[in-house]
DNA sequence: CATACCAATGCAACAAAATTGCACCTGAAT
DNA sequence: ATTCAGGTGCAATTTTGTTGCATTGGTATG
């Protein structure tokens, strides 16, 4: 898919959530989509260092808060960014699918929506979303080991 | 169960893992178990004023490693812990269960273990552990909401 | 195309959370 | 009772996230 393409792409999507269209947004949202797995805010920090960690934070926040991205935590904790595949919704996640953590990389990646089976809780659990979590190792890392 | 055996449990769960038994972790230990819901990091704190706050940081280290508690982020990214019930040893955790946050008093339950069914991962991909994790009311918190 | 407005950014200062190093204390083995 | 390594507490530092404010720059308007 051609660059100005992701950029219209893009900047349809800021306009669809009344957000300006801005360097450091359009910016972050074509590394997000460059990559096949979650960003963290520290790789960000580092992708970009001519934008300041405080800007980089408020257009995470925003762009969550939108439903643009979904946050994830990995094992150790930090917060990963995705663009949301579709039915996020504003203050409304639906991210019903499988975040894998690598366990050596550390790289978060999603995966394919689930259908999850019925899940039965307790009595007075009242759920409004699951996610399934699995961590491993990643194709990459799982050659790796194989070599040695 | 009177706290008596519990003290001995927990005595005796340290003489297992090589750890000492000292005030901080038998306290840290008791805490945990007498809730129902994970603790997290900043509670202990409160709940344990005189010790200091890197001791805790470094009680809920070894406790993680030696696969005493295992490790639960919240919807905020807090890490909360929770003594794991079986099947968990050093430095692999087999907590195939239910985390449920809730999203109004924010705490996190340990639900039943889970039997899940086969997960069809992408090629390449080797999964070593399965949690899944729901976020909704907890049932007092779905009480309260009934009221209003 | 010029103007004006407000969202967005950058900077500085601050606050909170986590880590490190070291001295001292203490549980437990002898 | 003595010894010693593991454990704790304290201070200092680093890292991470937040807040307030001045400035910049999209974009709507005429």
């Amino acid at each position: 898919m051609p660059q100005v393409q992701n950029d219209n792409r893009f900047e349809h999507l800021l306009d669809h959530h009344h957000l300006k269209k801005t360097g450091p947004r359009l910016r972050v949202l074509s590394m997000m989509s460059s990559k096949n797995t979650a960003t963290s805010q520290p790789d960000l920090e580092n992708l970009m260092h001519d934008v300041d960690r405080v800007t980089l934070y408020r257009i995470l926040n925003v762009f969550e808060e939108k439903g643009i991205i979904h946050k994830v935590f990995d094992l150790n904790g930090t917060a990963n960014y995705a663009i949301c595949s579709s039915n996020c919704e504003e203050h409304h996640h639906q991210d019903e699918h499988l975040h894998f953590n690598c366990t050596v990389c550390n790289n978060v990646y999603c995966l394919n929506d689930l259908n999850l089976p019925a899940i039965n809780l307790p009595a007075g659990f009242k759920a409004e979303n699951f996610t399934l979590y699995a961590s491993g190792l990643c194709p990459k890392c799982s050659k790796k080991e194989n070599k040695k």
